[in-house]
RNA sequence: UGGGGUGUAGCUCAAUGGCAGAGCGCCUGGCUGUUAACCAGGAAGUUGCAGGUUCGAGUCCUGCCGCCCCAGCCA
């Protein structure tokens, strides 16, 4: 959350976990296997045909259209619904993920963004100028192809097209991203193209998916969706950590957090939450850290920092679930060791501060009272199956805005959620001091500017309320999901330290 | 910002201080069902930059630059 108020050898990617074939370029050193072999989605969750007559297309060319005279059968379908045409013939539209040529067979694997398929042709069965095309066709060359769709065991995914048309609309060139292992570097200079492999399209799908499920989550309870500024004004000596802009000649912020917003917004309609992108410019050069990253923070009026963590671990268990039931092949694909995940149900262990400090210093740690924890230090907490709530930290080493723990005033009523596996403190969150005078003196002891959080204190000189809240972390989240080693894969377009574009 | 690595063909990497190479990709040819196909041949290099040591530097030394990993900061 907004801590920032407070004061504010080269390695090769494994996009995918083997050496492979350029569909799932990885980051070098990972032991092979059969990933490269999933690239259909089949026919799961598969809603209805979504089939369009060729003749009813706007965006193929007048010549594709002219040369695929296609009979009423004839249809445009999706891969993924590729099974329910069996004995069909269809049209598909996609790019070329490999080819195999012969002297009298070839076989062009497409790929068209929901599914897979081979397309086979024999020398005999198509005049020579298809046979021409598909044989000499490069890798990422986009196609039109015509053919009948059959069972096939020995191919990928288990259908073929015999091919009867092939056209290819546009040349592949050199595609840069081959069927191997790439640098990092080099793979997040090619962003843009590195999406289209099968890793990397795995990934992104889980991660669109817990998305969403985020969204249904918070809709099912009722929750109202607040959109908060990513423009805010200035706030103080945070300024460090945040993205300077100018604002028609006045200084301004990308926003490093929603949360003073929906607290407000809280007063409004009880359970709110944003989602959205944050901005942190912290120089941070670690596998858990972006620049620009998406946060979810959910807001409760007359919630407790308890009934904060039993939201935080429901919330965290129906993700979990979403993504295990509709995302199995991806998670397949990644090579994903699921036990742990299915495992995640609440409740989910407890550890205070204080107790956490004691069990590190038992096990020779150095660490002592006040001081916050180390990321080696979680690492030694997390060593649970179930992700750990690490709760009531001292106040000095959390926000000004947290609550004062009644039981124990060196303290505030917060938490951290660690996730198992090493991946870390995924949220943070906390119940909100709600006294004015309490909160104020917070803001005098930090030295923040008290002009710039007017309109925050004004929430609890009109109506003050108890109410809790936290951050989750969008890609520590599906990282952890995933199984995958760093942020940077989580999202599209990563935005670090020196790298903007793509 | 510290600590540790690393930089050689388009890409991934080899090369005791002694002729700069392989695989992949690309081009050419061969091969009825491939599975990252395979076989044969071809094109492809200012070894990150600037100095230095040496008969000779990709290799050793100094400085600079880029990148990676770890730490700090946090989600």
């Amino acid at each position: 959350m907004m801590m920032g108020l407070r004061s504010s050898s080269r390695s090769s990617v494994t996009c995918g976990a083997r050496p492979s074939c350029w569909a799932m370029p990885t980051i070098s050193s990972r032991p092979p296997g059969p990933a490269w072999r999933q690239g259909s989605r089949s026919t799961r969750m598969l809603p209805a045909r979504l089939v369009t007559p060729i003749p009813g297309s706007e965006h193929l060319e007048t010549r594709n259209r002219s040369e695929a005279k296609l009979s009423d059968h004839n249809m445009r379908i999706e891969l993924r619904e590729l099974g329910s045409h069996v004995g069909d013939e269809v049209v598909i539209e996609g790019w070329v993920q490999t080819v195999r040529a012969h002297a009298k067979v070839a076989f062009v694997v497409v790929r068209d963004g929901t599914g897979l398929v081979q397309a086979v042709m024999g020398r005999q069965d198509v005049d020579p100028a298809t046979w021409e095309a598909a044989t000499t066709v490069t890798q990422e060359s986009t196609l039109v192809v015509t053919g009948t769709v059959r069972k096939e065991p020995r191919a990928p995914g288990g259908y073929e097209i015999g091919v009867s048309r092939f056209t290819v609309l546009a040349p592949g060139g050199e595609f840069p991203i081959q069927p191997k292992e790439h640098g990092v570097d080099f793979l997040l200079d090619h962003r843009h193209l590195w999406l289209r492999s099968t890793q990397q399209r795995a990934i992104l799908r889980v991660r669109a998916e817990v998305e969403q499920a985020i969204h249904d989550y918070f809709y099912e309870r009722g929750f109202v969706r607040i959109d908060t500024p990513i423009l805010t004004g200035a706030i103080g000596e945070s300024a460090g950590t945040l993205f300077e802009t100018d604002y028609f000649g006045e200084r301004a912020f990308l926003a490093q957090t929603g949360q003073l917003y929906v607290e407000a917004a809280a007063a409004a309609f009880r359970k709110v939450y944003c989602f959205g992108p944050t901005f942190r410019a912290e120089k941070s050069k670690t596998r858990r850290h972006l620049t620009e990253f998406w946060m979810l923070e959910p807001e409760v009026a007359f919630a407790d920092s308890n009934d904060n963590m039993r939201l935080q671990e429901d919330l965290l268990t129906y993700l979990v679930q979403r993504a295990l039931e509709r995302c199995g092949e991806e998670l397949t694909v990644l090579e994903r060791d699921t036990t742990l995940l299915e495992r995640v149900r609440p409740p989910f262990p407890r550890v205070s501060y204080t107790e956490a400090v004691a069990r590190l210093q038992a096990a020779g740690s150095s660490i002592q009272w006040g001081e916050d924890l180390g990321a080696e230090d979680e690492t030694k907490l997390a060593a649970y199956e179930l992700p750990v709530f690490i709760y009531n930290y001292p106040r000095e080493a959390k926000a000004f805005y947290m609550k004062e723990n009644p039981d124990d005033p060196r303290t505030v009523l917060c938490n951290d959620l660690l996730a198992p596996e090493g991946y870390g403190e995924i949220i943070g969150g906390s119940q909100r001091e709600d006294d004015l005078d309490k909160l104020l003196a917070r803001i005098r002891e930090e030295h923040l500017p008290e002009a710039a959080y007017n309109w925050y204190l004004d929430l609890r000189r009109y109506g003050t309320f108890p109410h809790s809240g936290f951050g989750l972390g969008l890609e520590r989240t599906v990282a952890w999901i995933t199984g995958r080693h760093h942020v940077r894969e989580l999202i599209p377009f990563p935005r670090m330290l020196h790298r903007l574009t793509p």
